[in-house]
RNA sequence: GCGGGUGUGGCGGAACUGGCAGACGCGCUAGAUUUAGGAUCUAGUUCUUCGGAGUGCAGGUUCAAAUCCUGUCACCCGCACCA
C-alpha cells in the first residue's frame, strides 16, 4: 500500500484532539515540564515558515518530554493586538474584532493540520476582555507604585494627516501615508520606569541559561556603565553642572564642557547668555535632525560656545568655555560632558576644531597630535593630587575625594531608557486612567476593570494627534473614582508589546477571573523551562517581560524571580534565492501548500533538517523532496519487519541511533538526529529483516518529527498502544561498544593504512602492528623512526626523519 | 567604531575533549527496471598532472589542527557620537 500522508494526518489529528492527549494537568503527580514558543501575531496572511521553525523545535521536545514521563504545558495564544489590523480595518472597513478572529481562526486551523501537541484548551487572546482585564491590572498596580507615569516627549507628527507617527511610519523624516515632512511635536506620553530595575535585569541574567550572544546583547541593551559624577559651578551664579565621565582621573586634564542642546540648563541662564538667538537657531537644527542625521558617525562634530557663561574647574578654579553641541545627547549621561580633549577621541577633533587648549594628563602618547586613551599603562601626570598613579587608581583616588568635598562621586549610568508606553490608536488595550480636574489623575477602581474598547465604525485617529478613542463622548466622559465628579478617561492605548510580557503566566490559569492566575497553580508550572522564539525578540522583549515578571514578584502575585529558565532562539528561513522571504521579491513559501502537496510529517521534518537550528538559511524545494523521500522509504521499511532476531550490527546501530537523537534533540541539532534516523533507515534496509522491537524503537525516536506516520505504522505492526502513550526507549550501554574497532596507521601524521582489530587491543601491540605494516614500511623507508604515538582505539602516528 | 557570530565540495550542512575532513540530504554521472517519463534500486561523486593538495587568507604551537594561538580579509547580527 502506498504511503498517503493526506489521510493518515488526517486521522491522527482527530484521533489526538478529540481525545485531549495534550492537555496539561495542574497539579500533576508527574515532574513539570513547561515548554513555551513565543505566540504569533495572527496576520491575514496566514501562518509564515518561520513561525514552524520556530514551534517545531519544542514541539519535538515536548512529544518527547511526554514519552518520558513528564507532565507538559505546552500552549499556544494570540498577540492579536497591533497595527497591521487596524490598518486592515480602516482601509476595508471591517472592524478589527471580526479581522482578528478570523485570522486566529485560520492560525488555529494550520497548527491543527500540522498535528502540533499544544494545550489547545489553555488558548489565549490579548484582545480577549477577560485577558486585557489584567494586562490593565498590571499596568495599575505599576502606577501604584510610581512606575508608570507621563512626562513629555517629542513624537513623530505629520502636520497634514494630523496624526502621531510610528518610527516606522516616519522613516527618512516623511509621512508614510502623504509624504509630507514629519514634525516633531512635544507631546505628554506614559513611560514605565523599566530603569529603576536596570541593575536587578542584569543580575538575572546569570539565572537564565541563554545562548551568549543572547546574554550580551541584552548586557549591552542595559548598558551599564560605571564612573563618576562631577559637579562643575557655572561663574557667578547658584548652579552647578553636572557631567557623567568614566574616566574621573582626567578631571585636571578637562579644558572645556560641552551640553545637549536640549540641556535645561541653557534656558535657566537664558538672561545672562549673550547669543541666546545663535543658540536657539542651532537648537531648531538639532530637534528637526532625525535619530538617524545626529548619530551619523562621520558627520563632522560641530557645536556653538556659550557666550557669557562659564564653567570653573572644581579644583584649580580654572575658566572653562561652555559649548552647545548635538554629539551630547540629553538622555544619556546627565546631557553635559566635561571635555578632555587629550585622551579622548571625539574631544580631540572638537578641540582641534575650535582651537581649545589640549592638557596633557597621561603620560605616554603625544596629545598634540592624537588622543591618548590607553588605560593600561598610561601614568597621570600634571594632576596634582593624582600624579604618579595608574589610570585605575586614580579613578578610585579622584571619586573618593570628589565625594569627600561634595563635588561628585562614584555614579552608574545606563543606556536603557525607560519604556515609552502608549500609542494614539484604537486596537490596543486602552490604559485604565482617568483625568479627574479635581483630583489628577486617578487609576480605574480594580471592579471596574476592564476598561473596555467602545464599538467603533472609524477607525482614523482624530485630527490633534489623540487616538480615536477621543472622539467618543461616550468613552471619554465618566466620573472620578476619587472624588465621584466629572472626569476625562485617558485614550491611549498600550503599545503591542503590553499584552506579551506576560502571557506565559496567564496560560497557567486561563480562565481564573478573580486574579490573573492563581499563586499555587504559578508555583507548580514555573519557571518556564525552555522558551524559543525569534532572535529579532531576544532583547526588548524578553527584557520587557523580564521586568513586568520581577515587578509581579516584588508584590507577590508570582512565585519566582525570573521567568525563564532557558531561552534558545531559531534562524531565519530565506527564500530559495537566499534572500529575506518577502511578498514583493515573490520567494514566499507558504506551509499551507506544502502540507497539502507533501503532508505535515514531511514539512515538520524539513524545516528542522534544512539547517543549523540557529543559523539562517534558504529553502530548498529539493531538501523538502528528500525528506518525503524518507518517509516513503520508512513506509517501505515495515515489509523488513518479521526477522526473529536482529543483526549484531543493526542492534548495535540501534542503540547509538537512541543516544544520539536523543542528545542531539536536548542541544537543538535537530538536523543532525534526523541524519542518525535517516542513517539507520537506510542500514535496516539493506538488512535481511529486522525485528519487531526494533522498528516500533525506531518509529518511537522518529515520533516527536513525524508524529502521524510513526502512529500509522506502529498501529499497522499491530501495536494497541499508541506512541502518544508510549515511552521513550532506553539506551542498552552494554551494546553501544563495538568489538571490533578501525585503527588508523599515519606516517608523519599522514594516513597510509587502516586496520580493523579487536576493540581491547593494548599499545605495545598496536605499535608493532603498525611497525609491521606494509604501507608503513613503505612511506618510512630509509628514514629513521623517531617517535610512536598510539592512542588505542583511534590511531597510530609513526614519526619518521 | 564597539560587541557577538559565521567562513568547510556544485548546494544545505556534519566532524566528541586536537586524532580517518566532507556524516546525512540535495544535485550530478553511470547502470538496472520502465514503451517513455516519473518513482524505485545499485554503484560513483572535494580537487588532482595520481606524486600529492585541500576547511576564507598568511604565519605559529603540536607526533597530529576545520578545531588551539597571532595577524588579516569577507559576510551577517546587535549597539552606536555612550561621555
Amino acid at each position: 500500500m502506498k504511503y498517503d500522508s493526506q489521510s493518515i494526518e488526517k486521522k491522527w489529528q482527530d484521533y489526538w484532539y478529540s481525545r485531549d492527549f495534550f492537555q496539561a494537568e495542574d497539579f500533576g503527580e508527574k515532574p513539570k515540564y513547561y515548554a513555551l514558543v513565543e505566540f504569533p501575531y495572527p496576520s491575514g496572511t496566514g501562518m509564515h515558515v518561520g513561525h514552524f521553525r520556530a514551534y517545531t523545535s519544542l514541539e519535538v521536545v515536548s512529544r518527547k518530554r511526554r514519552m518520558e514521563g513528564y507532565n507538559v504545558l505546552f500552549p499556544i495564544g494570540f498577540d492579536a493586538f497591533g497595527l497591521p489590523t487596524e490598518n486592515y480595518a480602516m482601509q476595508k472597513g471591517v472592524h478589527p474584532r471580526k479581522v482578528t478572529d478570523e485570522n486566529i481562526e485560520t492560525f488555529t486551523e494550520q497548527i491543527k493540520r500540522t498535528g502540533f501537541s499544544f494545550d489547545f484548551s489553555r488558548v489565549v487572546d490579548t484582545t480577549d476582555p477577560d485577558y486585557y482585564k489584567w494586562t490593565q491590572w498590571i499596568f495599575l498596580k505599576m502606577f501604584e507604585h510610581d512606575l508608570a507615569y507621563r512626562d513629555k516627549t517629542k513624537v513623530n507628527f505629520c502636520p497634514d494627516c494630523r496624526v502621531v507617527l510610528s518610527n516606522e511610519e516616519s522613516q527618512g523624516g516623511e509621512c508614510d501615508r502623504c509624504g509630507s515632512t514629519v514634525e516633531k511635536k512635544e507631546k505628554d506620553v506614559w513611560f514605565l520606569r523599566i530603569t529603576k530595575y536596570a541593575e536587578r535585569l542584569l543580575e538575572g541574567l546569570d539565572d537564565l541559561e541563554p545562548l551568549p550572544r543572547i546574554k550580551t546583547e541584552q548586557e549591552n541593551w542595559i548598558g551599564k556603565s560605571e564612573g563618576a559624577e562631577i559637579l562643575f559651578p557655572v561663574e557667578g551664579t547658584e548652579e552647578r553642572l553636572k557631567v557623567f565621565t568614566t574616566r574621573s582621573d582626567t578631571l585636571f586634564g578637562a579644558t572645556f564642557m560641552v551640553v545637549a542642546p536640549e540641556h535645561p540648563f541653557i534656558d535657566k541662564l537664558a538672561e545672562r547668555i549673550s547669543n541666546m538667538d545663535e543658540i536657539r537657531a542651532y537648537r531648531k537644527k538639532a530637534e528637526q535632525k532625525s535619530e538617524m542625521e545626529r548619530t551619523d558617525e562621520t558627520r563632522e562634530k560641530e557645536g556653538i560656545k556659550i557666550e557669557g557663561v562659564h564653567a570653573l574647574h572644581p579644583f584649580t578654579k580654572e575658566k572653562l568655555p561652555i559649548f552647545v553641541a548635538d554629539y551630547v545627547m540629553m538622555d544619556y549621561g546627565t546631557g553635559a560632558i566635561m571635555a578632555v580633549p587629550g585622551h579622548d577621541e571625539r574631544d580631540h577633533a572638537f578641540a582641534k576644531k575650535y582651537g581649545l587648549a589640549i592638557k596633557e594628563v597621561i603620560a605616554g602618547g603625544d596629545v598634540d597630535k592624537e588622543a591618548y586613551t590607553d588605560v593600561e599603562e598610561g601614568i597621570l601626570v600634571n594632576s596634582d593630587f593624582l600624579d604618579g598613579l595608574s589610570v585605575k587608581e586614580a579613578i578610585r583616588k579622584m571619586n573618593a575625594r570628589l565625594e569627600e568635598e561634595e563635588l561628585g562621586g562614584a555614579a552608574v549610568s545606563y543606556k536603557m531608557k525607560d519604556w515609552a508606553f502608549n500609542r494614539q490608536r484604537y486596537w490596543g488595550e486602552p490604559i485604565p486612567i482617568v483625568h479627574c480636574e479635581q483630583c489628577g489623575m486617578q487609576g480605574v477602581k480594580e471592579e471596574d476593570l476592564p476598561v473596555r474598547l467602545p464599538d467603533l465604525e472609524r477607525f482614523e485617529p482624530n485630527r490633534e494627534g489623540e487616538s480615536p478613542l477621543a472622539n467618543i463622548e461616550s468613552f471619554v466622559r465618566t466620573t472620578c473614582p476619587t472624588c465621584g465628579g466629572e472626569a476625562r478617561r485617558e485614550t491611549d492605548t498600550m503599545p503591542q508589546w503590553a499584552g506579551s510580557s506576560w502571557y506565559f503566566l496567564r496560560y497557567v490559569d486561563p480562565k481564573n477571573d478573580t486574579e490573573l492566575a492563581n499563586y499555587h497553580k504559578l508555583k507548580y508550572w514555573l519557571g518556564v523551562d525552555w522558551y524559543n522564539g525569534g532572535m529579532e525578540h531576544v532583547t526588548r522583549h524578553v527584557i520587557y517581560s523580564r521586568f513586568w515578571h520581577q515587578f509581579l514578584y516584588d508584590i507577590g502575585v508570582v512565585p519566582t524571580k525570573e521567568p525563564f529558565k532557558k531561552r534558545t532562539a531559531q534562524g531565519l528561513i530565506l527564500g530559495s534565492d537566499g534572500d529575506k522571504m518577502s511578498k514583493s521579491k515573490g520567494n514566499v513559501v507558504d506551509p499551507a501548500e506544502i502540507i497539502e502537496t507533501h503532508g505535515a510529517d514531511t514539512l515538520r521534518l524539513y524545516i528542522l533538517f534544512i539547517g543549523d537550528y540557529e543559523q539562517s538559511t534558504p529553502w530548498n524545494d529539493n531538501g523538502l523532496k528528500g525528506c518525503r523521500r524518507f518517509l516513503e522509504k520508512v513506509w517501505r521499511l515495515r515489509e523488513k519487519v518479521g526477522a526473529d532476531k536482529d543483526e549484531k550490527a543493526v542492534e548495535t546501530l540501534l542503540h547509538k541511533t537512541i543516544a544520539g537523537v536523543d542528545e542531539d534533540i536536548e542541544e537543538t541539532k535537530f538536523n543532525t538526529a534526523i541524519a542518525k534516523l535517516m542513517t539507520f533507515a537506510n542500514e535496516a534496509a539493506k538488512a535481511e529483516g529486522i525485528t519487531k522491537d526494533t522498528f516500533r524503537t525506531f518509529l518511537k525516536l522518529l515520533n516527536p518529527f513525524a508524529p502521524h506516520i510513526a502512529e500509522e505504522l506502529n498501529e499497522r505492526l499491530g501495536h494497541r498502544e499508541p506512541l502518544v502513550k508510549s515511552s521513550w526507549p532506553d539506551v542498552d550501554e552494554s551494546l553501544l561498544e563495538e568489538e571490533r574497532v578501525t585503527i588508523v596507521f599515519s606516517v608523519n601524521g599522514k594516513v597510509r593504512d587502516k586496520m580493523e582489530v579487536a576493540k581491547d587491543t593494548d599499545k605495545a601491540e598496536l605499535e608493532s602492528m603498525a611497525l609491521a605494516n606494509e604501507r608503513v614500511k613503505k612511506f618510512t623507508e630509509g628514514k629513521k623512526i623517531v617517535k610512536v604515538v598510539v592512542v588505542p582505539g583511534r590511531l597510530v602516528n609513526v614519526v619518521a626523519k
